[in-house]
DNA sequence: TGTACATCAGTGAACGCGCGTTCACTGATGTAC
DNA sequence: TGTACATCAGTGAACGCGCGTTCACTGATGTAC
C-alpha cells in the first residue's frame, strides 16, 4: 500500500498531532504511549519516526500548538466585542471556568493539562509554556487596559499587567482544583467552578 | 539480618511515606518508581509490599498525608495570630505564594504538585484530595469571617466561603503556573509570584 | 527465667508486561531521461 | 507522454529497558511452655 502521497503524508502528521493533543491533555505526556496515540490517529505505531524524532518532539509540537489555539481562541473572543473589553473580558472567563471545560480536558486549556507536566520535563516543553504564557498576559493586559479606558478609569500598565497574571492564574487554578475531585465529589467540583466565576466577575 | 523490631518496623513505613511524599510531589506519581523510593528510604525494593499492597496503595496514604500535615500548617499560623485573622491570611498568601515553595515542591502544598494526578488517577485518590480541600475551605472561610467580624464589615457566610475557594484557587494557581517556566524564564516565573501576591494582598 | 519453635521484615533474583525505539520489508509515488 | 528506477511512508516484528509485583530464602524477633 505504501508509499504514499507527499501530501497525504502532512495529513498524517496532523492526524497524529491531532490524537497527542487530545490524549496527552487527559492521561499526561508518560500516560499514553505512541502506539495508542498511532492506532487513534489510524496507522500502525512503526511510522511514527518518519514524522517525530522522539516522543518529546512529538510533546513539544503538541506544546506549541496548543498555546497557539488558545491565542486564536482569545483573539476570536476579543474580534467578537469590539466595543466592548469588559465584555470579552467576561465572555473569556465564562468560557473558560466551566463544567464543559472541566469536563473535557483534552480540547481544553494547555495551561491547565500540561503545566505539571512542564514542570517536570525538559526545559524545551518549559520554553515553548513561556512562549504561550507571555501572549496570554499580553492578550489579558491589553483587554484590561482597554477596559479601564473605556469605562474612564484611571490604571497604569503595571498595575493592568499584575491584574492580567493575577486572573489567568486563579482561572487556572480554578480548573485544576475542580478537575481533582471531579469525579468524587461533583457538587464541590461545581461549586469551586461557580465561586471562581462569582469573584471574578467582581473584577 | 532481618527480622526487625515492630518499632523498627513502623519507622521504616514511615521513612517510606515520607521518600514517596517528596519524590512523587517532584517527579509525579508514574515518575518515579518503588525500587528508588525504596532506596531513598534506606532499604531494598523487595520488602515493600510488607507495608503496602500497591503502589496506588501507597499513593493514597501520600495523599492523606500531605492533606492533614497543611491542615496543621494552617492551624499553626492562625494560632500564630490569635488577634487578627487578618495578619493570619497574609501570612498564609506569603508563605505559600513564593520563590521557595515553587523551587521546593517536595516538601511543599499537595494540590499544587499532585493535583493532576489525581484528576488521572483512581476516584479514591480523588476522595482523599477532597477531604484534603474541605478542610482547606472550612478554614480559610473562617480566617474570612473573622477578619470582616474584627474589621466591623458585613459579610455573608456564603460570601466568605466564596471568597475563601476563589482565594485558595488563585494561590494554587500561580504556584502550577510560575513552575511551568520556572527554569526556562526565572524572570517571568517571578512575576508571575509578584502579581499574585500583590493582587491577594489587595483583598 | 530459660528454652524451642514459629513468625515475618528485609534481601535480591526473577517474572511478565508495556513502553520507546529500531529495522527489514513492501509497493505506490516521485523523478530523471 | 512514456518508461525505468530511486525514494520513502506505512507495516509489523523485534530489541532493550525499566517498571510493578512475586518469591524463596535468611536469621533475628516474638511467643508458648
Amino acid at each position: 500500500m505504501p508509499r504514499i502521497t507527499q501530501e497525504q503524508k502532512k495529513l498524517n502528521r496532523e492526524k497524529i498531532v491531532s490524537a497527542a493533543g487530545e490524549g496527552f491533555r487527559l492521561r499526561g505526556i508518560d500516560g499514553i504511549g505512541i502506539e495508542e496515540l498511532m492506532k487513534a490517529a489510524g496507522m500502525t505505531h512503526g511510522g511514527f519516526y518518519n514524522h517525530f524524532s522522539s516522543k518529546m518532539d512529538l510533546a513539544l509540537e503538541v506544546y506549541s500548538r496548543g498555546f497557539a489555539d488558545s491565542l486564536d481562541a482569545l483573539a476570536a473572543i476579543r474580534g467578537a466585542h469590539p466595543r466592548s473589553a469588559g465584555a470579552a473580558l467576561r465572555d473569556m472567563i465564562d468560557g473558560y471556568v466551566t463544567a464543559a471545560h472541566r469536563d473535557h480536558p483534552e480540547t481544553g486549556c494547555a495551561s491547565a493539562t500540561l503545566a505539571a507536566d512542564a514542570a517536570r520535563h525538559s526545559v524545551a516543553a518549559q520554553a515553548e509554556y513561556q512562549r504561550g504564557l507571555e501572549g496570554y498576559f499580553g492578550a489579558i493586559t491589553e483587554m484590561v487596559l482597554d477596559r479601564a479606558h473605556q469605562s474612564g478609569t484611571e490604571l497604569g500598565a503595571a498595575e493592568a499587567r499584575e491584574q492580567a497574571i493575577a486572573l489567568f492564574c486563579q482561572m487556572v487554578g480554578s480548573l485544576v482544583v475542580s478537575r481533582a475531585v471531579a469525579e468524587a465529589d461533583p457538587a464541590l467540583s461545581d461549586e469551586v467552578l461557580t465561586a471562581n466565576r462569582g469573584q471574578l466577575g467582581q473584577r
